[in-house]
DNA sequence: TTGAAAGCGCTAACAG
DNA sequence: CTGTTAGCGCTTTCAA
């Protein structure tokens, strides 16, 4: 009689529904029914269930209720690291259509590794996530085939999934932006254009390089590799790159950077080089910016995405829309979910080109 | 004899347990043990039922055994705001960690609403994680009262919780950070010195404040009241507020900025009026960086919270280390998953002043 | 080494 | 309006 368990509410972890229903009175479902705000209840029966409710700390357990149910109103949304602000900002535009449907979001990174991204997607298929929001870092889709077999939903976001899957996808118009980004620098009356971008494996490195061959091609200059340097953006690989284009015996006179990491790097590369050869000395400077002659050690610059601070730099840009790749995602995913069928849909989303500065300075005249 | 359910591998939607071990010729416990790497099955049998396992597409139901086991293997972070890097950063970091001991993350975003705040709170426990992460928009945590005494682990990141509520929390060392940015700005001959920071609703921008004033005093400096903006870091607040330092008879020859946000939207208004007033005429400029003579307005400038960039801008800052803060946080709460018990812990984080050059130039000499 | 039975906490289906 | 029964897919006993 020193510890009698039947004295305090229950035995032992979270009161049940069961432990509500003996509390109040009544028989489990009607408890199930007020919980759930389901109607034909007495308006004093639900009172007193409520009293309960309160008074035990009850809560609903929505790991059995999923079980049920069958569907758990979560989803999981795999990208290659929310770090990056691309990507924190897509993670940000998911969770509001999801939180607005009444659903919970999982985050995995998958830190461009496609064996990772297979175990986080297999992982959350496990969990019974309701659908998939997929930035792959992969190109064979194939593990999904039990699952999408199994009626799991997926959509793929800034990157196409491997060849065969059919899900929905949404991508921005790497190509056209990249095209349009190029043939700015070539309007301004640049013939030599360095290409930086991430490494060839990804999807939209390549599609970039792509419009910068073919902004090239339409104004019938030639394409030449030794101004194309690719690979993972961090910050002595760009470097070397870059001193690499400078040295040549006809070096760019503009960069057309294919990422927004890659820009940042790129801006403390040009950054040094200025300081070091004072290519600066005796010019007047406006504001913060770097527009004006001499800026940049000397080059034009046109960098794929937006980042912060991009305006006060005064770095001209071809701005997509995370958060707008990361909201149409999202809304594809739960029209399937809500029973919509047909076939999968791939949509491409424009880019903008937002001139600051960096991109209309003229090459130097000889 | 058309559609016989039977011919298939399953009725409905994906197969179970019971379906493998039908289709293996064993009993559902030895596709458990098999599916759960449990000792003691024989290795052909194991084949015969991996065998199955494959062939029908089995997944485990993670819903099922979590209600079974009572423990989800998933935990819940709520933070301010996804897309805001400093809690990107806290996010990834926060993964990483809770991946090592093989749980999931569910993650919301409260934008610094209590209400919702709460709500996400309550619903992650619905959902029966085993610990929360939160950074919290509140100051009330009563409502988690009832989720501690059913068992739940939560460590408070960032901010305290409210009072009477002693979970494991992490801060970073707010006012010692402002304390040495300020003194730093002193030392460097500054005797007006501006504060704008986050509105007064929100902890570290409190403690901030504090240490705003201690370095005040330890200088004997006044506290000017009128020097002191605080309020939701948005472009026109920030404006508006030092457009009015500036008005004043007296204005100030330096300012600190007591977050990441405000320091951005400083660097703009400053940038804007630098260009107005054609401060800059006439001066050298060196690399990017705004260090040197007559920038920012002719200001001197701290902030507190490292950005992108702020190293090219020149921008000295008090830094904080966000991935620090969620690695200690996760740390701390899977030791209490791991059974670890005792009064909750109290830790303070270290920040680091950097010297980029806005933070080093004297105030004008009259 | 293998299996049968019970039950986690809830909702669906069907009575009263 | 309220209650009873069954069972979601799994793990946990306990027995063979």
């Amino acid at each position: 009689m020193r510890d009698d368990p039947s004295v305090g509410e229950k035995r032992s972890g979270r009161p049940t529904m069961n432990d509500v229903a003996a509390a109040a009175g009544v028989a489990l479902k009607t408890v199930s029914r007020v919980v759930n705000n389901e109607p034909g209840v007495n308006p004093a029966t639900a009172e007193r269930v409520r009293a309960a409710i309160d008074r035990l700390g009850y809560r609903r357990n929505d790991s059995a209720r999923t079980l049920r149910r069958g569907r758990t109103a979560s989803i999981g949304l795999v990208i290659e690291d929310v770090a990056d602000p691309f990507y924190s900002g897509l993670s940000r535009a998911v969770e509001d259509v999801a939180l607005r449907h009444e659903h919970f979001v999982f985050t995995g990174s998958s830190g461009e590794d496609p064996a990772r991204e297979r175990d986080l997607v297999l992982a959350f298929c496990a969990r019974r996530v309701d659908g998939l929001i997929i930035v792959p870092a992969g190109t064979d889709h194939g593990y999904l085939a039990p699952e999408f077999d199994a009626g799991i939903k997926a959509v793929f976001a800034d990157r196409p999934p491997g060849a065969g899957c059919g899900a929905d996808t949404v991508l921005c118009d790497n190509a056209g932006g990249s095209r349009t980004g190029v043939a700015h620098l070539i309007a301004h009356g640049h013939r030599r254009i360095g290409f930086l971008a991430d490494s060839p494996a990804i999807f939209t490195a390549i599609e970039r390089l792509r419009g910068y061959r073919e902004a090239l091609a339409a104004a019938g200059l030639p394409y030449d590799e030794g101004l194309v340097r690719m690979g993972p953006p961090d910050q002595e690989r760009v470097h070397a790159g870059i001193e690499r284009l400078l040295a040549l015996p006809d070096p760019p006179t503009a960069l057309f950077t294919g990422n927004g990491r890659t820009t940042v790097a790129t801006l403390r590369v040009l950054a040094a080089i200025s300081a070091r050869c004072s290519i600066d000395h005796g010019l007047v400077r406006h504001g913060l910016g770097l527009h004006g002659h001499g800026r940049l050690a000397g080059l034009a610059l046109v960098g794929f995405d937006d980042f912060e601070l991009a305006d006060l730099l005064g770095i001209t840009i071809v701005a997509q829309d995370p958060s707008r790749l990361g909201r149409t995602a999202a809304e594809m995913l739960f029209r399937r979910l809500s029973g919509h069928t047909g076939p999968g849909l791939r949509l491409e989303l424009p880019t903008r080109l937002i001139e600051r500065g960096s991109g209309e300075t003229p090459p130097p005249t000889r």
